[in-house]
DNA sequence: GATGAATGAGTGTTCATTCAT
DNA sequence: TATGAATGAACACTCATTCAT
């Protein structure tokens, strides 16, 4: 699996960053523009950044945001294309190196993916998808393709790889899929949706949360019990 | 200059003729107005949702709408009242009255959940909130009230029973309630937020999904074993 | 001067008030609308008046209303010409009948104004005139000949007395006039548009400002020092 | 079905042609701005102002009257600063500059107030104040604030220096200013609320009714009889 | 006559988009 | 290229007026 193509329908958007701030660096427009678009999109959603906010942030005028971007939607969509530039080829490499049980291999991805992603900006993306998928159904097979695809391949790999080397039970792998990625969704809709309304007595850590998870799952997934739910060996000889 | 046209300029010479009959429907007014603007906010959101299409679709003119609910955000209140919050008398008692096993009530509880909310329109408004909730905090104050508390408290009654009685493990109540959540979420954002762009591999059968989700969670939750539904073999006996 | 014209273009608007409760006083109505808008009017202002309000306070639906006043306008119309009775015979022959000082009778005047027009509910007509007149001078000029006519005739006829009986020294009359004129008008004006944000420090006790503008006036009227201001008696001598 | 016409549904594309060009006048448009609101609101009223006439009668179109004010209520009460608000401090140094009699001081503030405030539209928004004030509490205490407040202040100072320095007699001072005050309300309300249907007989020069009256003030006020303006009669010699 | 459900033009305000400079 | 002043279509909500009952 080569790396993914990267599809930006505008100049210069992700190599900016990388030079230098010479000669009041008109190249990096569209860049810083592309940035603050994704900051403010994802804190007050599509309706409700306005794009005024968004040039100002970048430091430039209204006017000059029209002038790369045709249109507020022209831009929305061009924020979320940028923002998904490939990780998957990495994260598929570092999980084929993978050595361990499949057990353990699933902790690891889901350490690692809230690590990078859930807990970063990035979930803002998602987060923008699922609110604006049916304003916007060609991104949103944009999304699917670049980024649901590739990382549900990435999940059916994983559990594929269980059941091929005996470790989980034969199931059907692509609602293992889903399982796996219910609790990855749930975290990201309470982060961006439902955070600011929850009540005081169910804070959550979502690192124990997604390891219970796990867990959970395994009693489900595997063969034989998981060491770390010893107290189902009893259980299991039934 | 004989053969210029001349156009009326009396108020109302023209729209009388077209005039469309008032109807006189006091007691289905709300009713009507209450399903059109589910479609709507369901269709377009909250503030894609124009008050005036709403009173269309209901079949009566804008004025109207403002009679029978004082602002756009009691429409949506009444909404969600009548879509959700209203029914969680009916199956509270429901669950209450409920006598077979805690594993049984769990299942029983996803298979009408399925049934009654995620099925129909009424899932609309959960991906609604998940979408909107950041932009109009009143709102996601009532939702959490309305909707989210009673139907989590709902959830953690269950599991709850079934640790009393023996037959769940001791647990975190509130981590497992984000568990049989979780699946719920997904399935809502599959169906509203991605469904439109699914591949042709994923056809999901959300029934057969829960019931997987169901199974595994008990696996993970129960004190003994819990193959699919023993309850079942009884039945088929019958 | 005989008794004044009463104008009312709508029937039984003043003689239902005498009418005996019989048959639910069919014939009352016009005159408990013109009395529920008064009360309005006087409070809300024209525009702030909604007629909804006005038809509620008298007791009867909205489309009454528009049976017996065929707009908002002629409606406030119908007010002020039917509040607008002629008290002026009356205080005419009041007057006419005063034997004692002219300074007495100025006095006299102003305290019977007070009690009679400043302190009721007829002086919301006059605050309402000066408001309106503007948007209806139609009703400006009705009021200017029905109101404001007789009542400065009045104080022309004060003063006349006091000049030709030599007990106030020669003026313009007319001048004259708008001196008694305007601490009524100031006290109308405070009590119904600056009232409301009147500073603590300046309680205003309407009787006593106006004798106290009395005395001030009569000092600049009178050709003798009236016994009101006997301080006034070394600087009489210049 | 060839001889249908075909009626172009392209945004803007006849509009274009009738396209009124738009000037950029940045310095200028406040002040344009708050001339027609100026001419408007005493026109009107606050109420009956709709801010797209506004924006119309300063020849722009209704957004870029929001660009410069951010509501209707605040054009009003920069109309009201513009207009009499702003000129206080200038009038406040003039009187403290002030070196003549205290009468002579009264005599001036009374000729400067019509010929700054009274004969100009200015006096528009203090009769407008009178009118609405019921209905705007919120406009009615900035105007308590801006205009009344100081404008009180002054006349109080005015008869303050006059009893200090022994010109006029000890008095209530606050009864005092709504004494000075209630010629200047008469004005305006003949002006604003009765100067349409004034009849014939009574034509009021403005100026000589504020001279007369503050005479007759004097009369009541001074120590000694102050016959009117004997400071003329030096500037009649000169 | 009386009702009150229904109407729809009108109002302040926002904001994506345009365009003269 | 870049600016930001100017635009005008939209939108939620009100309320005088109409009319079927």
């Amino acid at each position: 699996m080569p790396s993914l193509p990267i599809t930006s329908t505008h100049p210069a958007s992700h190599a900016a960053v990388v030079q230098i701030k010479r000669e009041r660096r008109k190249e990096a427009r569209p860049g810083e523009l592309l940035a603050a678009a994704l900051d403010l999109f994802v804190e007050k959603g599509y309706a409700g950044t306005r794009s005024e906010e968004v040039a100002r942030r970048a430091g430039v005028s209204k006017g000059t945001l029209f002038l790369y971007f045709p249109s507020k939607e022209e831009l929305f969509k061009a924020v979320v294309r940028d923002s998904i530039a490939g990780h998957f080829p990495e994260w598929n490499a570092e999980l084929e190196a993978f050595t361990g049980s499949t057990a353990e291999m699933l902790r690891q991805f889901m350490t690692l993916w809230w690590a990078r992603v859930g807990a970063t900006k990035a979930s803002g993306i998602t987060k923008l998808m699922m609110s604006e998928a049916n304003n916007f159904p060609e991104l949103a097979a944009f999304y699917q393709q670049e980024v649901m695809a590739p990382g549900q391949a990435l999940i059916r790999r994983i559990l594929q790889r269980g059941v091929d080397r005996g470790e989980f039970r034969p199931m059907n792998i692509q609602y293992g899929v889903y399982t796996v990625l219910a609790p990855m969704i749930f975290l990201l809709t309470r982060k961006h949706a439902m955070g600011c309304c929850a009540g005081g007595l169910d804070e959550l850590v979502p690192e124990l949360y997604l390891a219970t998870q796990v867990e959970t799952l395994l009693h489900g997934l595997c063969c034989t019990p998981t060491r770390a739910t010893p107290s189902l060996k009893k259980a299991k000889s039934t």
